[in-house]
DNA sequence: TTGTAAGCGTTATCAT
DNA sequence: ATGATAACGCTTACAA
């Protein structure tokens, strides 16, 4: 491949020259005529490694999410995708697969990369990633996931309120007994929309009860079980808030199993948007977050904080809405 | 952030001494203890920029899919993911969003970050970006799509095959006017799908009907349209083979929208696994390409292709399998 | 086994 | 405005 020698020598300048017309300097027109001639001749294309080693800093941004098979992070990198690559960014997308030990691989790799930024949504509740980021002086911003002491930026969902509303709704269809399934207690987004759960089931006057509440690991298989236990307990529920789209659709599956109708036995609410929702019979009414936006709130606030790595930090909530359907919709 | 001459320094020994602890040379014990806990005191990464300008060769893949959002695709960047960090490279996912433009763009990308192979499912039909891959020496695999005219390794799913057991499948359960909705005619993959329906028809002493094909364009709205005009058409179908994932959605949708019963109305056996082909009702009949299997192998391709750049091209051809569900099946 | 020094392809400083 | 050259942080001859 030509480097930036080759075309100073075709050009007959000096490769300071050939630098100023790739980088905008300013240079005699009839200079930079003959480098962009000889730039196409050759079909020249700038070494990004040794510019990043030089410069030092790269257009790479490393993005860590859980799972890439989930709809709903793929929704989200689509949206850090193209503010990234309209701010001139590739993105390394890194599969952490729930996994604290791929997780610290792959931070390792952008750390060793020297990449300019790191959007992460953590699979692990514990600070050490992003703390050592941090301290080697790595942008951040976390995205879904938020951890406890951790200064970073962050770009959350309204767990609490999307909880709130799909509980009230259920109890508003006269639902009776409306268990949860959420995800590990030890994550952010489990919490919250527990906690969201248990503030419509108060509001409305109601005793909260723990029997039916499972914790889960939200993943379709965490789903299945938590409802069979759910069917199995003393109580059996007439309604279920499933916390997020696989284990949603592990609580469908043990339902179609079990030859239970929905919303007829069982109404369902399911937290994040489900690409086929609207195909499955019966439809399924979920609590829909705004992923795409997310991504992209995430990714300018990357931006943000490349050019500015001593700002305050700062956190994005965004709001989510309900997508009633006829899941948790009691007809007659 | 500390570097080699940081290291070598605190330890007391050349960078010469502390490169070679680092990359497996051989050297004294009691020096690479030193060097070791050098390391570690001064949090020392080795700056992977730097090396891979000295070495000539980077680490990364650039992984160009035409849309990240199908899970067809996502599946199998799983695949390349895991080969790929077993064998120490990390993915740049780069989503071309079936956009030529796009594709050029993380092309050179890819070249001028010097990247150590791409992996690329063709959002044209054209062969230029391969060549100029090609001509710039970088390693490429092709995957899902194959191009004319084109020497590269290439892992694909037996379309034909795939598209042939559908039809035939269709033929034994007595539908009469079996339809195909395939995609752009340039594309492999639409070619071979129609084919292997054609082939199936032959076979079964039936005349093929033009009338009852229709080319989309691989997406959903393209698949509505397609069985819109179907409908509308002089012979109304009364199966239909559908030669992607997101036309399979479009069609259904259509059907829905027309209250058409499947399959009693239409018969629906669509290409490509739907996650919830099993919680729609009717259950879909699907052609299961192994995704990730494709992107498992495509990856150990490249993995071949980089160290032994002139071996033959490979064509590698994956079988596909028919899951038979309700949505094809004649019940009484 | 260890150290010295050249060189990977850029950009940026400093003369001119 | 242009050119010579040092420097970015590493690996690897080559010498000792």
């Amino acid at each position: 491949m030509a480097t930036i020698y080759d075309v100073a020598r075709r050009a007959e300048v000096s490769v300071a020259t050939v630098s100023r017309v790739l980088n905008g300097g300013s240079v005699d027109p009839v200079l930079a005529e003959r480098v962009t001639k000889a730039v196409a001749a050759l079909r020249y294309r700038p070494n990004l490694v040794a510019r990043s080693l030089r410069t030092q800093r790269t257009r790479l941004w490393a993005v860590i999410i859980s799972d890439v098979r989930n709809p709903f992070f793929t929704d989200m990198v689509r949206g850090i995708e193209d503010v990234a690559s309209a701010e001139g960014y590739s993105v390394v997308l890194c599969n952490s697969d729930e996994d604290e030990a791929k997780e610290a691989d792959y931070v390792d790799v952008a750390l060793a990369e020297r990449m300019a930024g790191v959007i992460l949504s953590p699979s692990s509740y514990r600070a050490a990633h992003v703390n050592s980021l941090a301290s080697a002086g790595c942008p951040v911003v976390l995205v879904d996931r938020e951890l406890d002491g951790v200064r970073a930026d962050a770009v959350l969902a309204d767990n609490e309120q999307g909880a709130h509303i799909a509980t009230k709704h259920l109890v508003e269809q006269g639902f009776e007994r409306i268990a949860c399934v959420t995800g590990p207690r030890e994550y952010s987004t489990a919490a919250q929309r527990l906690s969201g759960y248990h503030a419509a089931l108060t509001e409305a006057g109601r005793d909260a009860d723990e029997s039916l509440v499972r914790f889960a690991d939200f993943r379709e298989p965490g789903g299945h079980a938590a409802m069979q236990s759910l069917l199995d307990g003393p109580k059996r529920p007439d309604a279920v808030f499933v916390a997020n789209n696989l284990m949603t659709i592990g609580v469908l599956r043990c339902l179609t199993e079990r030859r239970l109708s929905v919303p007829g036995d069982v109404g369902v609410v399911g937290f994040d948007e489900l690409p086929w929702a609207e195909l499955v019979r019966p439809t399924i009414t979920t609590v829909g977050q705004p992923t795409y936006e997310e991504g992209r709130v995430a990714a300018e606030a990357l931006v943000r904080r490349i050019k500015n790595p001593n700002a305050e930090p700062t956190r994005t909530v965004l709001p989510t809405h309900l997508h009633v359907r006829e899941s948790s919709v009691r007809g007659r």
